[in-house]
DNA sequence: TGTACATCAGTGAACGCGCGTTCACTGATGTAC
DNA sequence: TGTACATCAGTGAACGCGCGTTCACTGATGTAC
């Protein structure tokens, strides 16, 4: 029996309920087969069962999709950071190398779990392209959520509990940053083979000494 | 008068010459300007002035076309990391420090000229796929000729110098090649901005940082 | 030095394909009275 | 509670396009004798 429409979930309906998010759902997983260039808007569309055309209610074109795949993918990356920081409590010196070290950890999950959308974030759709927000150094109004702010945050932690130089705090980030970014498109891309040493190992390495450098008093 | 093959160079030819050579560097050309998702075999093809199917005389395919540019890549970085250090006369710990800054301006030197090339070296095509020597850490067959092998070097000349510490000296490639490299894709994908330091500073910064980690004893 | 022939490196037409995007349309939904 | 109508969110056909790749072909080159 066809006819009425007394299901609200999961069932074709012409309203599709919310289309928008299907289809970036839809965008990540083909994403994640075909890569990024094979990504068409039609294949998405087909796969969540609804014309091609059907998009452009809701994107302006291919790009605008992906961009917003992006900002996602931001916005889910600053969450986990601030999730790892609150799974670690306490303060003091000790606790503040831990939240350092849990953001380090999340970049890189985060990057291996899902290597598409970390390929979006940093792919021609995504930071300098389209983020609203993007974290330029010297960004002021800089969105308190963002994984950026999250990690100047716990360096000025690292600062007040004595964990690093005071001459060293000023543009630390770019060390931090640069550093577990690194590794973590080195590991996505395969150049770093990962049967070398384990992922959280290289992490930690990668993390510790990063502190080590921060903690050094200027020559 | 179009009649007669007199001239051995430029003129069009039936036989083209040196199409492999002309198709890689038409392909770069073509990358910089739509990236290489926009990279097709054809336009390369066309600008060289050559039929596509030409192009099949001489690469297996597209893939095949891109991982040989990813093979040039790694090799031109490898030339330009030696002629770093050789710009560098003198040996003890000063010496030492500086070819090591000068692969780091090296590496975001080539990866600010030529993204293009830098991109396919790192993206789908290069790295992970088609790498002959790949730099995996434990790689005992590395090419000596690799950016990774003068990296190798440099950091043992380091610790020769006595500039770091003998307990680190195993596993640090990860973290120089981590941070430079971060550094490198960040600058290149837009996310760190330009604008905020000059990009000879940050090189410095991150190097110097990488030195003074590696420095340090073992806690 | 000249000719026969194998091989090399091109041509150009054709294949089937999936793409992004547009357009006029229509079914479903919600609001005003 | 019921009807009229505006608006929203889809449809599906069509557009023009450039793509990778194949195929039978032919012009140019070099080698053996």
């Amino acid at each position: 029996m066809p006819s009425s429409g007394e299901m609200a979930t999961d069932r074709k309906r012409y309203h599709h309920g919310d289309l928008p998010t299907a289809l970036k759902q839809a965008a990540v997983v083909l994403i994640a087969q075909h890569g990024v260039e094979g990504f068409s808007l039609r294949e998405a569309a087909l796969a969540v069962g609804v014309s091609p055309s059907a998009a452009y209610r809701h994107f302006d074109d291919k790009a605008a999709l992906l961009g917003v795949i992006a900002q996602d993918a931001f916005r889910e990356m600053g969450q986990r950071f601030q999730s790892a920081m609150a799974s670690v409590r306490g303060s003091g010196s000790r606790a503040a190398r831990a939240r350092f070290m849990a953001q380090g950890h999340a970049y890189v999950g985060f990057a291996l779990e899902q290597p598409e959308r970390f390929a979006v974030m940093f792919g021609p759709y995504g930071a300098g392209a389209t983020m609203p927000n993007s974290a330029a150094c010297d960004h002021p109004g800089l969105d308190v959520d963002s994984p950026y702010a999250s990690l100047s945050r716990v360096l000025d932690e690292l600062l007040a509990a004595g964990a690093i130089d005071s001459a060293r705090r000023p543009g630390a980030e770019l060390l931090a940053w640069s550093a577990i970014h690194g590794l973590a498109t080195l590991l996505v891309s395969q150049a770093l083979k990962q049967t070398a040493l384990p992922v959280e190992a290289m992490v930690e390495r990668v993390g510790q000494d990063c502190l080590r450098a921060l903690k050094a008093p200027l020559d």
